[in-house]
DNA sequence: ACTTCGATGTGACAAATGTCATGAGTTGGT
DNA sequence: ACCAACTCATGACATTTGTCACATCGAAGT
């Protein structure tokens, strides 16, 4: 009997998931959660053999609970469950040495056997992002840019930048000026665009929405 | 028994759902689609008697099939099922006249009501967008402005925009500014972030991404 | 007929933005 | 010890943006 754990957000594909997992006679669901705390504290309570985790979770990411895991040693695997080939997350994935990572775009007998194979000590991660592993622009920004980037995406003006970051309103400008050079463009929200596009700034969207 | 033909574009949840429903004595999935496209002539040769339809999904949205069903006046009767509470498309599905407006933030159990209630002639509407109907805000914007909003979502540049529409760059200029004055902003991109948190404007996030 | 509103345009002006050169302090690596 | 890269800063300059005041024309409404 496998022990599983679940962190999904959508409830729709949660509760879908539990019951469907529950069906298999080798595979048992203890416990599942809608936010990443919430999973993080169940499962230090429950260590299931598995873990599926969504990553983009409430709270705590489900690489950081992925992360958690791993340095807590313990035999608990995870497979990751998320919507869209992204290879950021992969790769913190990969570097989390997650057991598996799997898309949301197949269909759920893949996650059955996934659970099946990882427990057999299998590493099973979806072909199509291996493939792309190695065409992936890195971030060319650094930390800071990439921290004057995000206060421009707020659509604040250079002058509120400069003062939220303590910075002067020259070398606010200057950032977003080396940030255009490397980025390839000429103004602050074909830059956000880009980086966006990229994954190296994240998709906030805002106060509605969603 | 009920007839069901399910279009949703997550394979995960396509195939999870279908297994699920299947299992309920009184309901039968008699087909299932990832895109609009093949749902609707699905539709037209198995005639089940309720449809549940995602909205975002590639080649025909869930409401455009939702539209064509209704002129087309047969006896199937439309669930909607999507991702989050986003008020116009809410209101089109009302236009059309759905049977039930279902949010994937809902367990599975709930659409398996939704379907038997719907059958029963009732309608059924996620309750938090019927709340929301009445305190939605109402665009301001004219569709030439909204013309220009959109260019400049593109990361262009007035000169770009003027050119794009067939206007002279000053025109363009005061566009912007109406916009700006009329959403209470002083830049494209806080106007952009308005105009888009309302869904007054598309999320069309660009190349990559999703 | 008169008014309002949207679409379109100009010109002028102020403020914000983007570019470039240049320099200094820090840190990490060879 | 030296170099490269990152952080932070100025100053000067050109371009782009945003604001305002006006003006014309056509459609819709009173």
């Amino acid at each position: 009997m496998i022990t599983l754990y679940l962190a999904e957000d959508q409830s729709m594909l949660n509760s879908a998931l539990t019951q469907l997992l529950e069906l298999e006679d080798d595979l048992h669901v203890v416990g599942s959660a809608r936010d990443g705390k919430t999973a993080w504290v169940d499962l230090q309570q429950l260590r299931p053999q598995v873990a599926i985790l969504d990553i983009e979770i409430p709270g705590m990411s489900g690489l950081d609970v992925a992360d958690r895991l791993r340095a807590a040693d313990w035999e608990t695997k995870v497979v990751i469950l998320t919507t869209f080939a992204q290879q950021a997350y992969f790769e913190r994935a990969v570097n989390a040495q997650v057991a598996g990572y799997l898309l949301k775009d197949s269909p759920s007998d893949d996650l059955i056997d996934t659970i099946r194979q990882v427990m057999q000590g299998k590493t099973v991660y979806a072909p199509e992002l291996v493939v792309n592993m190695f065409s992936a622009a890195t971030n060319p920004l650094t930390s800071r840019e990439l921290a004057v980037l995000a206060e421009a995406d707020k659509g604040l003006s250079t002058k509120t930048i400069a003062a939220n970051l303590y910075l002067s309103a020259g070398t606010v400008r200057n950032y977003l000026s080396a940030i255009f050079s490397k980025l390839g463009v000429h103004n602050r929200l074909e830059a956000i665009k880009v980086a966006k596009d990229n994954k190296w700034l994240t998709n906030e969207s805002g106060t509605k929405g969603g």
